[in-house]
This record gives C-alpha cells, sequence and structure tokens, in this order.
DNA sequence: TCAACAAGTATCCATTTGGAGTAATGTTTC
DNA sequence: GAAACATTACTCCAAATGGATACTTGTTGA
C-alpha cells in the first residue's frame, strides 16, 4: 500500500482528492492537513513506520505555504516525493516549487485516471508525474538564459528569517557558538541562543545539525 | 493544414512517422531531410510560404546532428517549432536539445494517438510537446543546483576517516544525535559519541557545527 | 493609538555534547 | 609476534545546548 498525505486548505478539496485515491485500492490516506505548518507539525509526530510515501501538496494556503513547507519537508524527509497539486500553473510558483524540492506537479484540473495512473509510475518507476503543460513550462525555464552570470541564490526569504536572524544562521553555519557568536555581533549570548531557538522554530526543526543542514541544502548560506 | 518536416537519418523511422502523422487530415508533409546539414539546406531553398509549422527533428544523426540543426535553424527561423523525436532519453542530449531551442521532446515509443495529440496541442496552444518520462528528467535538470559550475569532488580520503567514521558522519549530517545514530546502526551511544570525537580529532574542529561545516564545504556527504 | 512584531535580555532546568581517560576485541602490516 | 589501527564500550565531569517563560524597548502597520 502506498501512503499519501494530503495537504490542502480547502475541506473540499481534500475530500475529492481522497475519493479520487480511493478508486483504487493501492493507495492508503497516511493523513491529512489543513496547511504546511499542520503538515510539518503531524510529520514530527508521526512514528517514522507511518510516514507518507508521497505528499500531494496545494500551494497558497495559511500560516505555511506549500513551497516552504516543501522545502522544510524534503530536506528534513528525503526520501518522500513532494507533488504539488494545485490550480497554479505561474512559471515563479512552478519553479519555486520544484526548486524546493518538489519530484511533480499536478494541475487539479487532471482526471483522477491520469492523476492515478501518474502516482502509481511514480511509485514504480520514480519519474515524478507532471502534467503536460507545466512540463512545457518547466522546459522553457530550462531554456531560458542563466540571464546575468551566476544567479544561483535561493530564495533567501522562503523561510521568512527576519534579518537578524539570517545572519546568526550565517554564523552558526561557521561552526560558531553562542558565545562566540555574541561577541561577533556585540549582544548578549541569551540573544543568541534566543535567535536561535527561533530560528529553529521557523525551519521546524530542534538542533543546530537539522538547522545546518537545511541552511546548507537550501542555500540559505 | 499544418505543415510538418522530418528530419530522420533512416528511411524507415521516416516512413513510420509519416504513416502516424497522415491518419489525420490536419497535418501535410512539407519535405523529408536525412541530417541536419540536409535539413538546413532544403530550409534555405524553400519558398517562405512553403516553410514547416514543425519539425520532427532526429537526433544522432551523420553530418550534423539533430541538436546543432536545432541551434541554427531556430535562430534563422525563429516562427518554426522544432520538436526532438528520437529514441534518446540521456540527461544531457535532452538539456542541449533544450537549450538550442527544441520547444518539444517526444520519444518514439510514443503511440500515435500520442504523438497527434500532442503536436495538435502545440498548434492550438502553443504548449511544447513532451514525453511524461522526458518531463520528469527536465524537471530534475532545474532542480540541479549548480549544472555547470565547478563541483570538483573532494578526495573523500583527504582527512583519512575510516569508513565507519564516514557513515558516522554522514548520520550526523541529517541531524540526528548520538541515540538516533546508535540505534538506526545498532552500536551504543557512547560508542557513537567516541567516533564522533575521533572525527572532530581527523578534522580538526571540536564541535559538531564546525564538523558539518567541513562536511558540507568539503563535499564528505 | 493600539497591535503586532523584531530585537534584546534574562533565568530555570533537563538534556546533549565534548573531553579525557581506560580497555577489550579484532585486523592488518611489518 | 609485535606494532598499529579500527571498532566497540564504558566512566566521570564540565560545558554547551534546547526549551519554556517572562520582560523591555523600539518600529511598523492598520
Amino acid at each position: 500500500m502506498i501512503r499519501v498525505a494530503i495537504v490542502d486548505d480547502k475541506i473540499n478539496n481534500r475530500k475529492v482528492i481522497t475519493d479520487k485515491l480511493s478508486r483504487n485500492n493501492f493507495f492508503t490516506l497516511a493523513f491529512q492537513a489543513v496547511n504546511g505548518e499542520d503538515f510539518l507539525i503531524q510529520m514530527r509526530q508521526l512514528p517514522e513506520d507511518d510516514r507518507p510515501h508521497i505528499v500531494l501538496m496545494d500551494l497558497e494556503m495559511p500560516e505555511i505555504d506549500g513551497v516552504s513547507a516543501i522545502g522544510t519537508a524534503s530536506s528534513l524527509y528525503p526520501d518522500i516525493k513532494f507533488v504539488v497539486l494545485t490550480i497554479f500553473d505561474d512559471d515563479d510558483k512552478i519553479f519555486r516549487a520544484i526548486k524546493a524540492g518538489a519530484c511533480g506537479y499536478l494541475l487539479k484540473e487532471e482526471s483522477s485516471e491520469v492523476i492515478i495512473d501518474m502516482l502509481m509510475n511514480l511509485w514504480e518507476s520514480g519519474a515524478g508525474p507532471i502534467s503536460p503543460s507545466i512540463a512545457y513550462k518547466i522546459l522553457q525555464i530550462v531554456q531560458r538564459p542563466v540571464a546575468a552570470g551566476e544567479k544561483e541564490k535561493a530564495d533567501p526569504n522562503l523561510f521568512q528569517l527576519s534579518e537578524r536572524e539570517k545572519e546568526i544562521l550565517q554564523l552558526l553555519s561557521q561552526g560558531l557558538d553562542y558565545k562566540e557568536i555574541a561577541s561577533k555581533v556585540f549582544i548578549s549570548p541569551n540573544t543568541v541562543k534566543k535567535h536561535c531557538i527561533n530560528i529553529y522554530q521557523k525551519l521546524h526543526v530542534n538542533s543546530k545539525a537539522q538547522a545546518l543542514r537545511i541552511a546548507y541544502t537550501k542555500g540559505l548560506i
């Protein structure tokens, strides 16, 4: 059985998707979440063996949107396949979702058969499901010249860190401890620690090592 | 009527494709070419009004291959849609074809219906036709962090870490603590700790964060 | 003007970590 | 066979970390 989690703020959407999937008994619903925040919290509480294989993620949700959730979760749970399932098809959303770690991008207008077919295929061959019109936009993204020199800079606002927090994270990544950072930035070690804990919350982690993992893999530093 | 040109060195392939298209009377064959060179020459001699709307281009042909032909022709004839139709699906060919100006990439294994469907769609909506498995590869190209940059895979033995130590470092980088690593590797947390301290000594650091910094920046993980 | 929020400071407390030992197994190499 | 090393495991201890909570001070936006 393929465990699938559904993240969507609209209860009706969740129901529709659940219905679509339930027509095929290869899928079982791992859990539902109403936004990225909810998803990440539920994931953390979930026993490892109950984690979903595939996550269908809407974009544009309150609290934490799908892109951010994928960004965080794809670092924390690298084995899980994140598939965007949404009505949005603008280049920016597609690009950011892929960069964040989505392995597929489906439009909600797709039929149940197509969606199930593609998810089965994802499970069997690992090939991410992509709606045709989306595929073409992705191609255009590749086609676009890299513009000016190197920009390769991941969205620094992906996690909504404040300037100070980004600064602290930067110093943290250099292997400095609280005291060292404190003296470098002329604030109290207590404050550094406070910042760190705030950063962890925004990144949905609870240790320095995990935070650095995300920082490194998402290009925050 | 949509004028289609076919470029393929194998006469049999050309015949198969022609047959596939002829089942639908929206398409008419503009001309055939046996390689990129031949294609470009014929294009030059062709009256503007007879130019094809769509070109189905194989890769790997004598004289001038498909990628080069697309590169040249997409500059000379920007209104023509170039679609790769081939059996090759390796990342490099896909990437270079797209960069050269291909607006679609189809595998020959696709059925006539799918190909015709996608070409119709290209004509109507401008969306380039892309085989699903290719779409996923394109997505991965976008996903790839640097791609064309300096990769310089560092010598993994640079620090003379033992196999076990590399393994521990790997797990460490995933944000796991001693206990978690211990249970994953079936050894005592004490031993994990001992390994870590040994690793720190070899890396000449004295904290997890510093070790991870080196691991990330030196490509040890 | 009030609310929200970033930023700074602090304390308490439990857990985690790093450091320095000791020591028993095995390999491998000379 | 002995030296060198990898792997395993343990103890004691001091320091660092993370979480929770409380407070003040600015700035910004509704």
